[in-house]
DNA sequence: TTCCTTGCAAACGATTTGCATTGGA
DNA sequence: TCCAATGCAAATCGTTTGCAAGGAA
């Protein structure tokens, strides 16, 4: 799950898309690809030295959401996050801090993940409501945070 | 739980704050004890039938929000929604429509609830995360939606 | 009177968009 | 050449804040 490899996997995606794979959205797939948590626009532009400026960094963002490349992520007032999808990156849950309002992410060890999914199940017979996917927001205090 | 009942605990609760429960504010929380989920300030403000300015209805969140009356939840772009918190509400989840942005609450039935408690126990065994609560988001159609 | 609360308008910060320019196929 | 992609600046949208007026204790 290399990050060349992401890039390969993106590039078809977009090609279906008959959108160009372009060095500054590599560049934010490179920045997303390894980043430990969602990213927002501005952490990405700082991340990437300013050489994309913001509003391509929103335009690039809005591409790949649309592409299904990317998901975005709201845990903040006001802020959206973007992380790969999970085709791209694999399934997992996210650990909300509640001091610094950082996100990481965690993916859950298979019987875990096997449990959660039947607890999904069960909801969607219980409601009138098809899923298509899931996830697990856990609020608390990150390491750094709980002091 | 009825809403009588709400504005009771409110009041205490903000009592002990040293701030008033006013008509404005007991507004606000009328319409989200009656509501079927959260709702962003622009939403309250309309169903107050702009009674109350829609900087108020800010202020009163925040104030509320401060009390630890209400928590916000975001699930779309630049849009915050609050809920009454769980000591008001019970405990729940969330159903968020990838078709129309709107989010349902859900109350799973106990023994999935103690599955979900096992799973986020167990998740702050495998981290450096000291979880405070936790809320499942299910993605999906809602009815009106799946069409 | 003393603070808290309110209303309005101006200010903000994140995100979007218009427009002219650049760059690939 | 032709259309997608880019950069910059101006515009938008949700939200916040300053300030003067209103109200409860």
């Amino acid at each position: 799950m290399s990050v060349s490899s992401h890039h390969r996997q993106v590039e078809s995606r977009l090609a279906d898309s008959g959108v160009r794979y372009t060095p500054g959205r590599r560049a934010v797939v490179d920045v997303l690809g390894s980043a430990e948590g969602p990213l927002g626009a501005a952490e990405i532009h700082e991340r990437l030295h300013g050489r994309v400026p913001l509003s391509s960094v929103y335009r690039t963002l809005a591409v790949l959401e649309e592409a299904g490349v990317l998901i975005p992520h709201f845990a903040q007032k006001g802020l959206t996050r973007y992380e790969l999808a999970e085709w791209l990156r694999g399934h997992h849950h996210h650990l909300v801090c509640i001091g610094c309002g950082g996100v990481e992410d965690v993916t859950l060890p298979d019987p875990l993940e096997a449990e959660m999914d039947r607890i999904v199940k069960s909801i969607g017979k219980l409601t009138e409501f098809s899923a298509t996917s899931h996830s697990l927001e856990i609020e608390g205090r990150c390491a750094r945070c709980d002091g």
